[in-house]
DNA sequence: AATCTTTGTTTATTGACTAGACAAACTTTG
DNA sequence: CAAAGTTTGTCTAGTCAATAAACAAAGATT
């Protein structure tokens, strides 16, 4: 059913907009807030007290004066509570504490040879645990806990499908609900990824973004129309099982000529391998590059190249303000970013070229993280203004 | 600047959400409204009495009883205004007149030969005169006027590019906003059919649903979380030129194996003609496969079979609800309906695929206008919401 | 015929916002 | 330095839309 929408609707809505402006533009003055809200003097005041009230937001001290009396400035409370927020990666887990601001107060990584899933979430549950004893006490503790997983996870925060991890079906949010008495959050990586670069990177001021995660595999996260778009049941952004050749070799999901068979760690591992480097890695063959190999160089390259094809069409989809390429592959940001750079200029069509930025993740192996911490945070300011809710 | 909530927007968005479940539900009486919505009894009241008084809703006798009073039903009075809406096509302008629950009123086409702008444009005019002539008089006239292109468009209205009509950087809303003193609405063909089939067609009960528009071309449409999907400037939805074939044919757009290369009617003809077939057209095809002629069938499958690779990617892209063909190559739905899905079946990944109907377009050759009648209506209505504002 | 139900209107109340008055605190000006 | 002007934040009165509850109208049920 739709909203109905009385007075209490309009209360709830005008408080998170007085809070959200806050969170945007401290320090602020309640008259400021006025006038950027377009709320009446008077209602900012109320709501403000309101939110002094809840220990939401501060008054801290008096700004500069304009010809009158000086403001008294707000600012958020970002002491008021934290977040456990994690990146289960392929072979180590980042978990970051973090205040409702997302600035990390402490940060840990774990790293782990052996897939098996009771294991890693053993180690997983350890090191939330760790991080958990590490928050300041405060008045709301720790308001979520957030997973990024590198895999298709439904809406309901069940990893269906893990191929790196090896995982089937791991009902990971229930499983940490049991543990651990907040909201859970689990999102895909490449999810996160982009969020977190929305929230706090490159992403700031964009509202139209694609994020591709560029790693063992290739993922994406879509953020559009300033939202992260999850598609029906929370399996949109498989572009890494985007088809670019159609009678391309077969993939191990099933279909052929991937994007990811030739535009990821894996397809520059491979390709490197077949050209003579043994055991390589993304660090070897970046370091080969650095050194002046033209053999690395070539190999940097040509994956930049198809990562090139893979967001032109990304281009052509969605006309994004902004694509956006993190992950481990950022390593070789100065190799592949011409190269994909160069493909864009010779095959995107012109109108959606124009529109768009091409641009690495800021926030580099904390997207996810980060991520995380700003689905936990919103989610925690969202629930809070229901707290307080009329009888 | 964020919308600040007050009385005045309460009361907009509990009439717009009567009026909606007047559209939606009718005939229903004031009390089931209540009871949908939510809504007090006496504000549904208010409300209703206020949409009759605008005229746009009618009291229509008496229902069933149900145990008590009989009920009043209310009905949208669907003859209070009417829309024209067009869909201009690259060898002829289809346009209706249709009221404001999108029955068809009257339906005018107008063949043409030669594509020079101004002479396309004078037939534009005359088909949107002739069918407003035929408009009944009616409380508020008409209301809206639409035009499908064939073409990239802006939010502004611009036809920036029309490649199949040989078209450049028409500013055609402001052309007919100079013409007639009502609302414009100028907007790609392939997503005005995606919105009428999202509306009126076979996505009714879908909010995430991809339309792919296959003719001389291929144009998609997405309809994302229930909204029309435009991207930063309403570029979005170019798949057709997404490469399949990393190294594929040229495109004229710039790009490389673009997927309307080998899934369009383009496509089919040129295959057609290379295979022995003169002069070829995609009624000619069908005809011959209709009587049993394998290179015709063999034909249409090759084009079914491509567009599943394309359409496999938009599975994996946006985990959809529904993906919806439409346009002429409709037409050839027994053949090629199938080799999509065989490909589907094989290709697409599980998760995705489970979730996904194939469909064709329900509206056929009026998905286009059907989308355009829909996006007139719906500017009507909530321009009619905001006119008799608070002062 | 009496009673129960359902519908739709009316009335009193609630609560959130606004406008405008006002006090406090500061700057500018003569 | 005093007077005047500004800006900030609070307070009060008034408005408006929603709700709850009473009520009237019109039917069904027993």
């Amino acid at each position: 059913m739709s909203q109905t929408w009385n007075q209490h609707v309009v209360k709830k809505e005008n408080k998170a907009l007085v809070l959200e402006t806050i969170q945007e533009k401290a320090p602020i003055s309640r008259a400021s807030i006025a006038q950027v809200t377009g709320l009446n003097k008077g209602t900012v005041s109320s709501l403000v007290s309101e939110l002094i009230d809840e220990k939401l937001i501060n008054e801290s001290g008096t700004g500069e004066s304009s010809g009158g009396r000086r403001p008294v400035m707000l600012l958020l409370n970002e002491r008021a509570g934290y977040t456990i927020s994690v990146d289960l990666g392929v072979k180590s887990i980042l978990g970051v504490l973090t205040d409702l601001r997302g600035n990390i107060i402490n940060e840990k990584r774990i790293r782990f040879q052996n897939d098996n899933v009771d294991e890693v979430l053993h180690l997983l549950y350890t090191l939330i645990s760790e991080l958990k004893l590490n928050a300041p006490t405060s008045e709301y503790g720790i308001v979520g806990i957030g997973v990024g997983v590198p895999g298709v996870v439904t809406t309901e925060g069940e990893i269906l499908l893990a191929p790196n991890l090896g995982w089937k079906k791991v009902p990971l949010r229930k499983m940490l609900a049991e543990h651990y008495q907040v909201p859970i959050t689990v999102e895909n990586e490449a999810n996160a990824g982009a969020y977190g670069e929305k929230v706090y990177g490159v992403g700031q001021f964009s509202t139209e973004l694609v994020y591709a995660s560029v790693s063992v595999g290739i993922g994406v996260g879509l953020i559009l129309d300033g939202k992260l778009y999850k598609g029906l049941r929370g399996f949109s952004g498989e572009l890494g099982h985007m088809t670019i050749e159609k009678d391309g070799v077969d993939c191990r999901c099933g279909n052929k000529g991937c994007w990811e068979l030739y535009a990821s760690e894996k397809a520059l591992i491979e390709q490197a391998e077949k050209k003579g480097y043994k055991a390589a890695s993304v660090e070897h063959i970046v370091e080969a590059a650095n050194n002046g190999e033209s053999k690395a160089i070539k190999l940097l390259e040509q994956l930049g190249d198809y990562l090139g094809v893979g967001i032109t069409n990304i281009i052509h989809i969605f006309n994004p303000e902004q694509v956006v390429v993190g992950n481990t592959l950022q390593l070789a940001e100065n190799y592949i970013m011409p190269a994909i750079e160069r493909r864009i200029e010779k095959n995107a069509i012109g109108f959606n070229k124009n529109d768009v930025q091409l641009n690495v993740a800021k926030l580099k192996k904390h997207s996810t993280v980060m991520g995380m911490a700003a689905f936990n945070i919103e989610k925690f300011f969202k629930s809070s203004e229901n707290e307080i809710m009329p009888n």
